[in-house]
DNA sequence: TCGCTTTGATTATACGCTTAATCAAAAGCA
DNA sequence: TGCTTTTGATTAAGCGTATAATCAAAGCGA
C-alpha cells in the first residue's frame, strides 16, 4: 500500500530559512553541512542568522531532496531478510540492534529500517518488485543469513556501501563484513580439548556449507597435531538417528563440536535415549551462540559471540567507508570468547 | 558527525527509457505507476514499448526521486525518549515495536529510528539543539512516558502528525494516542473484588500524577459501590516502611491495587518482613504490566496489556492522520485483559 | 595606483520523478 | 458538415537540496 490522497502540510524549506535571515538559499545549506572543500562559504554573522532563522522555524533538511541531489542524509539502513523483531528468536538479534543503536547514537545517525518491502515467503528482498529503497540511506547494515549472492552482487555494482554481519563472498565483488572470528575459536577450542586429553573430536554441522560453516571447518581442521584424529560430518539435527550414534560411539570419538545448538540438542536427546550422558560418555562444545533464549545455552560449554560489539563495529565500518567510498573495503574479524560450561570434560 | 555523500554509478533513468520507446517520460512514469485518478493516458502499443525498454534497459524507479516529486516518502518515524533498544527493560518495549513493524510491513512504510540525538542524561529530545530531524518522516509514533509536553506542543504546531502510545494531553493542541483503557480495566478489577467479598479496597500509586495515574484513579473511584470502601494513596514505593504497613492494617483493608510493579514488590516485601503473607493476609492485584521480564510478574493477579496489538494499531491511527490531516484525530482505547495470578484470595 | 588574492556571497542548474496544463487527432453526433 | 467529446500523447513546472560557476567588494603588496 502507497498512500495517496491531499499533501501534507507545507513543510519548512530551506528558503524560508533563507527568506528570514537574508541571504540566499546557497547559504542555508552551506551552514548546515559545512565542507572541506569549500566552494561557499559563509561570514560569522550570515551563520548566526540563519542558524537563528532555523530554530525560529523549526527547520529540518529534507532528507529525500538530499538524497537526490547527492548529499548526506545521516541515515543507516538496517536490512534485515526476517523481520527487524523477530517474535521467535529476538535474544539473538536483540544484541546486534543494541550495538548498532550505540553505533548510530556516537556517530549522529539515525536508523532506516527496511520494512516496507512485504516478506514474502518470511524473507525480505532488498529489491522489491525492481525497485530498491536503499537509496534513502547513505548505507546498509545487512542482518541475517543472506543467501541471495544476487542482490548483494547488484548492490556492489551499483555502489552502495553496505556491510553485512558475518562474512558474505560474492565473486566480482567485495563486500564488507563484522564477522565472528570462528576460525581461531574453533581451533582454540581444539588446542583445549587437546589439552584436556582428547585425542579423536569430530565436528558436526549444517549440511549447507556457507562462510560462517567454512570458518569453523577450517579453524578445526588446520589445529591437527600428529597426535589428533579430526573428522567432519555434514549432517542435519534431525539425521541424528540411533544408527548414526552406533557409529560414534563405534569410532572412538570423545569431543563433538556441535555447530549449532539444534546439533548438540539433538544429540544430547539421542545419547540420553540409551542411557548415556554428557560429558560422562562423552563430552561436547557448542560452536556457535544459543539460538533462542540465552538462558537455554548457559549449562553448555560453547563460544560466546560479543553481539553487541559487533553491531556497534558494524556501524563504524559503514561509516568508514561512507565516507571514503574508494577505499579497499575493511573487514573486521571479531574475536570470540570461550565459555566452560558442564559439558566438556578432561580425560 | 557528518558524512559525504557517495557518488553513485550513473543510473539508468526514466528518460532512458523514453528515448528508447520513443515516448515522454511522463508516459514512462505512468506505466510505472498506474494511478485511478489518471490525467495521462497510455495506449497499448506504447506501454508495449515502455515495457520492453525497461526490460531491455534493466530500468529500476529511483524511490528518492519519486519521494520528492510525490511529496510522500513512505517512511514513519518511530521516537522513543529512552533507547529505541533498551537493555534492562527490552521485555517491555519489545512488543509495541513488535506490533509497529508488521503495521509498518502491512503499509509498505519504512521505520526510521530517531537515534541520533543523543541521549542526554539518558532521555531524547524530539528537538534536539532546536532542529527536527522529524520532517524526515511522514509522521511519527512517540513511545515511552514523554514528559515534556512543550515538544507535544511544538509538534502539533507545525502539524506534524503525530500519534502517542499512551494518553497524552497538550493544551492548545490535539494529540492522537492509542492507550491501555485502564479505566474500564481498573473497574473491573474493583468489580471483581467485590464479587470475592472484598469490601475495604486501596489504590497505591505514584506520587507524579500524569494520563495513565489519572485513568486508573478514575476507574477505581467511578466503580464505587455503597457498601465499598475505597482511598487512595499516592506514595513512592521506597516509602513503604513498617510505620505505613501499620497503617494499612489497622485500617482493615483487604486488596490493595498497586500501580506499578515496584509498588507492589516493595509491599510484599515489608509484608514478609513481619511474617505476612499475599494474599493470606491481604490480597494485591498489579495494575500495569510487568516492566522487566514477564516471567518475573507471572505469578502476580494483574491487568495484561496487548502491547504489541497497540504498536499496530498506533501505526494504522498515524497512517490515517497523515492521509487526511483535517480529520478530527482518532483515539483509541485499547481494552486490557484480566490475568488471574496467586495474590488475589476470595474473603 | 594597479593588478591579484581572499572573502562572502548569489545564480543557475542538476538530481529523477510526478502531474497539471495543454494539445493534436480521431471519434461521435446532430 | 460543423461541433463536441474522447483518446493518447507532450510540455513544463515543480519537489527541496547541493554545488559549480560567477561575481562584487575588500584587502594587499609593490
Amino acid at each position: 500500500m502507497t498512500l495517496t490522497g491531499p499533501k501534507r502540510a507545507r513543510r519548512v524549506t530551506q528558503s524560508d530559512v533563507a527568506a528570514m535571515a537574508g541571504v540566499s538559499t546557497a547559504v542555508v545549506s552551506a551552514v548546515i553541512s559545512p565542507k572541506p572543500g569549500k566552494t561557499i562559504r559563509v561570514g560569522e554573522e550570515a551563520e548566526k542568522r540563519v542558524r537563528a532563522a532555523m530554530e525560529a522555524l523549526g527547520y529540518a533538511p529534507d532528507v529525500v531532496a538530499q538524497s537526490l541531489a547527492g548529499g548526506r542524509r545521516n541515515i543507516i539502513g538496517v536490512f534485515t531478510y526476517e523481520a527487524v523483531f523477530p517474535a521467535d528468536r529476538k535474544n539473538f538479534f536483540y544484541p546486534f540492534l543494541l550495538g548498532i543503536e550505540r553505533g548510530a547514537m556516537r556517530s549522529g545517525q539515525d536508523l532506516l529500517l527496511f520494512t516496507s518491502s512485504t516478506l514474502e515467503k518470511g524473507r525480505r528482498s532488498i529489491f522489491p518488485k525492481g525497485t530498491n529503497r536503499m537509496g534513502i540511506a547513505d548505507g546498509a547494515i545487512l542482518l541475517g543469513a543472506a543467501q541471495d549472492k544476487d542482490d548483494l552482487k547488484r548492490l556492489c555494482d551499483i555502489g552502495f556501501p553496505f556491510v553485512t554481519i558475518g562474512r558474505r563472498e560474492v565473486e566480482g565483488g567485495h563486500v564488507s563484513w563484522v564477522a565472528p572470528d570462528y576460525r581461531s575459536a574453533v581451533g582454540d577450542v581444539v588446542t583445549r580439548c587437546r589439552a584436556m586429553g582428547h585425542r579423536a573430536l569430530m565436528l558436526i554441522g549444517e549440511r549447507e556449507v556457507r562462510e560462517q560453516n567454512e570458518d569453523r571447518e577450517r579453524g578445526f581442521l588446520e589445529n591437527g597435531h600428529d597426535d589428533l584424529t579430526l573428522s567432519v560430518e555434514r549432517i542435519a539435527p534431525e539425521e541424528i538417528i540411533p544408527a548414526w550414534i552406533d557409529e560414534l560411539l563405534k569410532s572412538g570419538i570423545t569431543v563433538v563440536l556441535a555447530e549449532t545448538f539444534a546439533h548438540a540438542v539433538a544429540l544430547e536427546r539421542q545419547l540420553a535415549a540409551r542411557g548415556l550422558k554428557i560429558p560422562d560418555n562423552i563430552s561436547v562444545v557448542a560452536l556457535a551462540a544459543p539460538l533462542f533464549d540465552e538462558a537455554e545455552g548457559e549449562r553448555w560449554t560453547r563460544i560466546s559471540i560479543p553481539r553487541e560489539e559487533m553491531g556497534e563495529r558494524a556501524v563504524e565500518t559503514l561509516i568508514a567507508k561512507i565516507r571514503e567510498p574508494g577505499k579497499v573495503p575493511e573487514n573486521i574479524m571479531q574475536p570470540l570468547g570461550y565459555v566452560p560450561g558442564e559439558t566438556l570434560k578432561a580425560i
